[in-house]
DNA sequence: TTGAAAGCGCTACCAA
DNA sequence: TTGGTAGCGCTTTCAA
C-alpha cells in the first residue's frame, strides 16, 4: 500500500496532525520538525491521498469538460487552453465526450455530479434546458460554445449571430449575389449564425430563398462528408449560388471537394466561407476565408470564470461573456 | 449541501448499509425495501459520492492520460478513442498536457499519483527512464506511441522503424534518389523512423548523407513553422533533394508551403510524405502521402489493457503491443 | 434480511 | 508548538 501521513508520523514519533500541518505549510510547526519531517517525506515520495482530502474539506481540485467530440479542433482547443490554465492552479481536468447525444451527455454529466467535482464547463448538445435545473442548483457550472436561452447560467462564447452577419457581408462585398448557407443543427451557435445570415441578406435588398439553405442533422460529426453531400445539392439548383457560408469549416473543406470536383473555380465561380478558422485552414487545397471564434481565449476566460466561482464565498449572478468574432480573409474569398 | 445515504436513511427509517447495498445491488435486501430505496434515490436525485466510495475501496474509477499536446490530432484522437472506451465502464479519464517539457511532465505525474488513479496512460515526453521507478513499483501504467527502451513497461504503438522504412522505400519506388529527411527528437519516435529512413537508403544502395538530414528540437509543437524552416534549408542543398520523408504530418504540411513558394511542384520535383494520417491530410492544397500510425486502435487497445491490468488479480509480466504503419499514398507522392 | 461497529486517509477544532 | 478527538460519506465485516 502507498504512504500514509501515520506512517511518517510513527517514524518520526509525531502526530498525524502535525504532518497534516507541515504539509499544508500550516504556521505553527517548529522549524525543526517542519525540516525533519519535509525529510521523511522526500525519503518515502510520499503523496498526500488527494481523494481523503477533498472528502473532508469538500474540495476535489477537478474541473470537468463535456463537449460534444473531443477531436474537433475547435474543442480541442478549448481542452487544451482550460487544461493548461487550472494545471498551474493544482486543478486537473477531467474530459467526457457526449457525441452530439444529449442522453449520453446527461449521463455523463450525472456521473461527474457523482465526482464531486468543483466546477463543470459544458459545450451542451441540447437544444432545450430540461434537466439542467439540478446542475443549477449546487454545481459552479458555466456554458461555452451553446447558449442555452432561458437558462440562468453563465455562458461564454462568441456573438453568433455577428458571425453570420460578418461572413454574409464579405461574400456580399466580394460581389456575391446568390448566397447560400450550410446552417448547423437547432442550438444557439446554428440557429443564430442562420439569422445573421437571413438578415444581412434582407438589410443588403438580397432575396432570402429557403432552396439556398440546406440543413443537415450530422453537421458537426460527420463535417467533411456532409459538407460535401449539401454542396452538391446546393450546384443544382437553378440559378446557381455565387457564394456559400458554411456553419463550420469542415462543413467548408467538404464543400471545397464538391466544388472542385464539379470543375469549378473558387471564388472565381462560388466564393466560399467558413467559421471556426481551425489552425490548418492556410494549407488546404484552397486556403479557407472563415471565422474567428477565439477558441483559446474561451479555454482561457472558462478557466478564470470557473476559478473565481469556486473561490467566490458567495456566488454571483450568472453572466454571459460574449467575444467579438473576427473575420480571417483568404483565397476562397479573395477576388480579383 | 448534497444528499447522503444517512439522509435517505433517516427518511425511511431504515441503516444506512441497507442503503448502500441497494445501491450496488446486494442480493440481500428485501424486494420491498428495495424498492422504497430506490424511489427515495429517484425522487431525491440521488448521487452517491464516489469520492467517499474510493477511499473505502481503494479504487478511483479514474484513470489519467498524460500527453505532449492535446491539440495535435494524433493525441486528440487518442484521448477520444480512449474516453470513450472506459467511460462506457464507469471510468472517467483526467487528461494532463506535458507541452513537450519533460518537468512539466514528472508534475503532472505526481500530480495524478496524489489523485490514486486506477491507471495512467503516458505518452512521454522525456529520452530516458529516470524517475520512472516510482511509477513503476504501485501503478498501472501504459506508455504509447513513445517507448522507453529499458523500462520495463507496458507499451502500445507502431513499428517506427518500418513506418520510416515504407515511406522511404515508397519515395525510392517512385523514382526518388536524393532522399533527405525532416526528422523527430531523440524520442523513440524520432530515433527510430530515422533508423528506418537511413537503412532503408543503405539497403537500397543510395547513399546516407548528413546533410540531408535535418533536425530542430520543437518539431512536435512549432511543426508548421519548423516543417517550412528545414524544407527551406534542403531547398538549398547541392544537389537539390528530389524527395522528402517528414517525421510528421504537420511538419509536411510546412514542408508544402516552402516548396511551392520555392515555385517548385509537388511531386514532379520534390516528392514528399508525412507520417501520421491526419485526418485532414487529403483536402491540403496537395494532398499529404503518409503513414498511418493507426491513433484510434492505440487509445482503444490502451484501455483494454489498463482495464484488464485494473481487473487482474496479479499484474503480468510488461508487454508490448506493436501495430503494423500502414502506407496511404496521395498525391504528393503520386507521379504518373 | 437487516444493521452496529470499525475504518478508509485526511482535516478542523479545540485543548494541553 | 503539538496532538487528541471527531467526523467527511462511504464500504466491509460480522453479529443479530
Amino acid at each position: 500500500m502507498a504512504t500514509r501521513m501515520k506512517d511518517i508520523a510513527n517514524d518520526l514519533g509525531l502526530s498525524v496532525v502535525t504532518i497534516s500541518k507541515v504539509l499544508r505549510n500550516h504556521p505553527d510547526v517548529g522549524e525543526e520538525t517542519r525540516e525533519r519531517v519535509l525529510r521523511r517525506v522526500k525519503e518515502l515520495n510520499y503523496q498526500p491521498n488527494i481523494l481523503a482530502r477533498s472528502l473532508v474539506t469538500g474540495r476535489s481540485y477537478l474541473v470537468g469538460l463535456v463537449v460534444p467530440d473531443l477531436l474537433h479542433p475547435f474543442f480541442a482547443e478549448v481542452a487544451k487552453a482550460l487544461s493548461t490554465a487550472i494545471q498551474s492552479k493544482g486543478y486537473s481536468l477531467i474530459v467526457s465526450s457526449s457525441e452530439e447525444d444529449p442522453e449520453l451527455e446527461q449521463r455523463e454529466i450525472r456521473q461527474l455530479q457523482a465526482r464531486r467535482l468543483d466546477a463543470m464547463v459544458i459545450a451542451s448538445t441540447r437544444t432545450g434546458i430540461a434537466d439542467f435545473d439540478q446542475l443549477q442548483k449546487e454545481e459552479v457550472f458555466v456554458l461555452i460554445d451553446r447558449d442555452l436561452p432561458g437558462l440562468a447560467a453563465n455562458y461564454i462564447g462568441i456573438d453568433d449571430e455577428a458571425a453570420g452577419r460578418i461572413a454574409t457581408k464579405h461574400l456580399i462585398d466580394i460581389g456575391c449575389r446568390r448566397i447560400a448557407h450550410i446552417r448547423g443543427r437547432e442550438n444557439s451557435t446554428g440557429v443564430r449564425r442562420f439569422d445573421g445570415y437571413r438578415k444581412t441578406l434582407i438589410a443588403n435588398g438580397l432575396e432570402y430563398r429557403d432552396e439556398y439553405v440546406i440543413a443537415r442533422s450530422r453537421v458537426d460529426t460527420q463535417s467533411l462528408e456532409q459538407g460535401a453531400e449539401a454542396m452538391r445539392l446546393l450546384l443544382h439548383r437553378n440559378p446557381r449560388p455565387d457564394g456559400v457560408f458554411c456553419y463550420n469549416d469542415p462543413l467548408a473543406i467538404g464543400a471545397i471537394r464538391s466544388i472542385m470536383d464539379a470543375g469549378l473555380r473558387i471564388p472565381e465561380d462560388i466564393a466560399l466561407i467558413g467559421c471556426g478558422n481551425l489552425h490548418y485552414d492556410d494549407c488546404l487545397r484552397v486556403p479557407l476565408s472563415s471565422i474567428d471564434q477565439h477558441s483559446q481565449q474561451i479555454g482561457q476566460r472558462a478557466a478564470e470564470l470557473v476559478l473565481s466561482l469556486i473561490e467566490a464565498k458567495q456566488r454571483p449572478l450568472p453572466r454571459s461573456y460574449i467575444l467579438n468574432p473576427e473575420l480571417v480573409v483568404r483565397a476562397s474569398t479573395r477576388r480579383l
